[in-house]
Parts: structure tokens; sequence; C-alpha cells
DNA sequence: TTATGCCTTGTGGTATACCAATTCTCTATT
DNA sequence: AATAGAGAATTGGTATACCACAAGGCATAA
């Protein structure tokens, strides 16, 4: 949990930079690098770079091939949606773990950042919404106390960056999420565990036309066209 | 799936040979190694080595620490149970998404398997029925459709693959799984989600009773002290 | 003009050498 | 005998050099 004093090797240093890159938009799916221009970059030799592009293939983020370069793998309509339909079960996982083992500090915190949600979305606010929000689900994750779970959900949250950025400014978003945040508190808040996985799965799952919508919005170049 | 005609790098060799013994029993947990020793075990040098022990770090299954040693991680209790429940929910998922997608030709395997599994259960033999029931799970996960549930499930195995082997081996555990294959089985071929996902999660969770003997068939040297 | 084969170029894969930091041990002192 | 301290030994972290191999440009022949 805590970092560590002595300062973080250069790889870790790397891989968070890149990490970063990964999830803001920038290296976008279908960008090719090459370690040795990484290393440029970055300052460092290859080394470093290598073992980070390792640890981020390792979870899917990267893809590396031999004499072509390390790849940024872009996702199909069907992989995207094997991904967020994997999302969605992971969020309902947490939410009911939450549910069994919420503690009492943990539910005050819940019902303020739930109120932060109300009022943003009351003035439209779609950025600080976005805030509230993830502090809302930051909540749940910690009280779910299941390392894995949350070290999981996190992983598949970072994997789909690149593919669900602004999902707030479409028009109703805001108040059509804080209702089912509404639902996930109470359920959450009564202690039942089936109703808030369902809650939860529901809030993130994207059905029909929401799916359309999320996929028109999408940079072609971002799809797989094999 | 298929293999790659080019010969597989040296790190991938390496990679799976750690895993194979990780999951074989050698290596076990809290054992510390030193990748110049592996290096020359393995008869390559460090690199390869580094990676595979990188690669396997990243998925949680060793843990590298600075001036001491790649040590095969011990898990505490808590952190026993926190796995085995994620595991019992990320199978429960699988049963979900089988329970929507399997094709007709995975529900003729899938009767195949569960027949498999009642004449090993009939006759007792524990060693057949451990593959049986191996078949019957991976035809599940084929049926899922969901490459990355199957991928983390299998991860999570992996991950505690030390701490449950034998399940087999106590007396009527053979017909007490035989009888729960038989529901979840039922559950999936109706198409009924839930069900299928409660179904399996009670499979494979262990509770109560269950656990107690779990945690005293182990190695005491096998749990973490802290 | 088109197709084919060579060759340059650049990639990741591997080996190795060096470094900094921690651990362990042995000794000297109390 | 116990303890503290210094130094040796060993660890992972990093840099660098070299290698094999495939992609792609380019010349040449049909």
């Amino acid at each position: 949990m805590s970092k560590p004093l002595v300062s973080e090797s250069l790889s870790d240093t790397v891989r968070s930079k890149m990490e970063s890159e990964l999830v803001a938009g920038h290296l976008a799916p279908g960008t090719v690098l090459d370690e040795r221009s990484l290393a440029e970059r970055f300052g460092v030799s290859r080394t470093p770079v290598r073992e980070a592009v390792l640890h981020l293939a390792a979870q899917g983020l990267l893809n590396v091939i031999p004499r072509v370069g390390v790849v940024v793998p872009k996702l199909g309509i069907r992989e995207l949606l094997e991904l967020l339909e994997m999302l969605a079960e992971m969020e309902g996982v947490c939410a009911s773990f939450a549910a069994k083992r919420m503690t009492i500090v943990q539910r005050a915190e819940f019902r303020a950042a739930l109120k932060a949600c109300r009022q943003a979305a009351r003035n439209g606010d779609s950025k600080r919404y976005a805030g509230a929000n993830k502090k809302f689900h930051e909540i749940i994750y910690a009280a779910a106390h299941n390392e894995w779970a949350v070290r999981q959900v996190r992983a598949l949250r970072m994997r789909c960056a690149a593919y669900q950025r602004s999902r707030f400014d479409l028009a109703g978003r805001l108040d059509k999420s804080l209702g089912e945040h509404e639902r996930i508190v109470a359920a959450i808040e009564a202690g039942e565990v089936a109703r808030s996985r369902l809650a939860m799965q529901e809030h993130i799952s994207i059905g029909g036309q929401d799916f359309a919508d999320l996929v028109r919005g999408l940079d072609p170049n971002l799809l797989a066209s094999g």
C-alpha cells in the first residue's frame, strides 16, 4: 500500500509513465513504437523500457511483435464487447462484496460521495461529475475488501479507457448515471448482495442503443480492421 | 491457439517451465531463488530468466524483492480466502456466460464430459475424476466465449494451485462434486443465467467446514507468518 | 509495366559487464 | 558472552554490445 521510501526503479517509472499515456489517449491503439525510441524519449537505456513494456504486455495493454515493434493493440468490436461485458461483471462482483463488508466509516464516505454526485448532476457539471463518480466507485472498491478483485477491475478499466472516454458528455447521461448510483447505494446499504451486483452491472454495462452510440462516437481507426 | 512455427523465445520457454514447477508444487511458497542460479539451471543467461520472472511477477505468481531475491509469495489465510472467493466469482461468471452462449456442439461435449465424471465417480477413481473434472470446466470456459474472463480464471487457478491440490482425495468428495456438476449442467442447458452462476459459485467456493479442512490439510509453512 | 529476388536496414532477443545497495558474517570491544 | 561495527559477498538494477531474422526498398529481368 505505502510507497517505498527508496526511489522506485526506472522500470517502474517508465511503466507508470507509459500507463498514463495509454489511458490519457496519447499512444492511441494502432500506434507502433520501438524500444530504442522509447529509451531515448525517457532518457534511459533499453533495459528498463523493455521491462516496462514486457510488464504492460503481460497485462495485455501492449503487444510486442518480433521484428515489428511494440504496438498498442486495436480491439475489434467483438473484443470490445467482451471487454465491456467483463468489466460490468467485475464491477458487479465488487459491489456485491461491498454489500457484504462495507464498514461504518466507509458508509459515511459513500453517502458523501453520492451527495457530491447529486450536486454535480444538478449543476450539469460533467467534469465535476466525473470526479465525484470516480470517488464513488473508489469507495466501493475499498469496501469490497478484496485486493484481487480490485486489481482486476482496475486493469480492465485501463484496458478499455481509450474506447470510452467522455461518457458523461451526452445529454441526459448525468441524470441517468445518478439514478443508477442511487439504486446502488440503496442496495449496498441494505446489504442485499444480489441486488447490489445487479444494480452495478446494469450501471456499467452498455446495451442496445447505448452501445450503438458508443461505437458511432469512436474513431474508426481505433477498431481493428481484421 | 496454434503454436508459432518459429521457435518460441527463451523467455517464454523459461516462463512456462517455471509455471509448471509452480503449479506442480516444486517451488513451494516461501522459496527464495536468485536469477543467476535460475539462469545456470536453465542454461541461459540472466536476461531471459529475468524477463520470465518479471512476467510471472506481473501476474502475482512471484515476488521480486531488491537485494533479496525472487520469492514465491506466501499467502496469509485472509489472502487465501480472498483469492478463493474471487475464483468462485469468476467461475460463476464464466458459467453464466456459458449459459448464454453455449453452442450445440459444445452442449454435446458437455454432456459427454458429465458422463465421464459419472463413470469416474461410480468407480471411485479420483485420479480419473480429476481429469474428467478438468475437461468439464474447460468446456465451460470455451462456451463462455469471453477471452478475458477465461484468461483471468486460469490465472487465478494457477495462483492458488499450491494451496488446493488433491481436493478429490477426501471421502465423499467425488459424489458431492458430481452432484454439483449435475446441477450446473441442468442450469446451463436450461439457459438460466443466474442459476448457472450460483450453482458454479457454490461448486467452487469453500465454506465453513470445507475451509477448515483445507487449512488443516495445509503445510503450515505455506502460510505467511506475518 | 510488372513481377521477382537480393540486400540493406531496423527490429526484438540475448549475452555480458558493471553498479549500487543491502545483507550477512566476522571481529573487536565492552 | 553479548553487541556493535566494518567489510566482504551477493543481490537485483541498469547499460551496452552483438546477433538472427524479417520487412521493405530497389534493381533487374521478363
